[in-house]
DNA sequence: CCCACGACCTGTGGGC
DNA sequence: TGCCCACAGGTCGTGG
């Protein structure tokens, strides 16, 4: 449930577990995720603080006290479930309700309160790493990261700087992370069809005088999904349970066949593959 | 450098 | 009912 609206109401929702917690036990119940868990994975978060949890394009970041920072990605599937101690325990021992999916429960924390955080990952594209937190920005998943787009340096002239001469779509161009950090399909496909734009005209061939406002939708679409606690399609978009609703105020994904939805406009909404991935636009009304 | 495509892994939902 | 295929929110590596 991975795009950038969903990772940040992930990271809220463990934010008051997690920021400030010496994490007392630590469970890893395999080797790997889509890369193997780094040597002494679970030794080095054992007994370890977390100062702050924080969030870059898709990636969370929790902090440590030790000069380490724990990365973790959620890759397609991944989705954290916080678990609280339930009925009477002696000092320092918990009991928790069953867990109703061990299956894809790869890693367990759990708190000196007593909260446990689990990862669950079905395909296990997720990932997690621990790194040199003075050098974390110059690791290979981050140094060439491109600007968050809820920020001022994202912008117009920077959009027009990537797209300048590129035959590839805007669809294209925007999901790579190197432009632009933390959009998806979803939400992509929503911001271009709110802004009118074809996925698949050349990037290079777009009006500048259209960029400033593309920059201002996907802005608005990305506030708009976290303000609605994300999008759920088939997980939990919070860590505490709750459901995110921005599926349904979706426009274009997952829309083939069915109106478009912007003012004036009398098309449908079309699905087609564009770089391996699902495209849905209106052919009317998005040139 | 640019771009298309397959690979990674598992689950689910729709069509026959 | 059961089976098989298409498809799923993301990257990464290869090859032209």
């Amino acid at each position: 449930m991975p795009e950038l609206p969903e990772v940040e109401t992930v990271r809220r929702g463990l934010q008051p577990v997690l920021e400030g917690a010496r994490l007392a036990r630590v469970e890893a119940r395999r080797a790997d995720l889509r890369f193997p868990f780094p040597d002494g994975f679970v030794q080095r978060l054992t007994g370890a603080t977390i100062q702050r949890l924080d969030r870059r394009a898709k990636y969370l970041m929790a902090e440590l006290d030790r000069g380490e920072t724990l990365v973790m990605h959620l890759g397609m599937s991944g989705r954290f479930e916080i678990a609280r101690p339930e009925g009477a325990v002696r000092p320092g021992e918990f009991h928790y309700a069953a867990d109703p999916d061990p299956k894809h429960a790869h890693v367990v924390f759990e708190t000196e309160a007593g909260e446990r955080v689990t990862y669950y990952d079905p395909r296990r594209f997720g990932y997690m790493a621990l790194l040199d937190t003075a050098a974390r920005d110059q690791h290979p998943w981050f140094a060439g990261l491109g600007p968050e787009p809820l920020s001022p340096a994202f912008n117009a002239e920077r959009l027009a700087g990537a797209f300048a001469g590129r035959k590839q779509g805007p669809k294209t161009l925007l999901l790579d992370q190197r432009i632009v950090a933390g959009l998806g399909n979803i939400y992509v496909c929503e911001a271009l069809n709110r802004a009118r734009i074809s996925p698949f005209k050349p990037a290079g061939a777009i009006k500048p005088a259209r960029l400033g406002p593309l920059v201002e939708i996907i802005r608005e679409v990305l506030g708009e999904a976290i303000a609605a606690g994300g999008s759920t399609l088939r997980d939990y978009a919070a860590a505490d349970g709750a459901l995110g609703y921005f599926q349904h105020r979706f426009r274009a994904y997952g829309r083939e066949g069915q109106p478009c939805l912007n003012e004036a406009c009398k098309g449908v909404i079309a699905r087609e593959v564009q770089a391996g991935r699902s495209t849905f636009f209106c052919p009317a009304c998005q040139k």
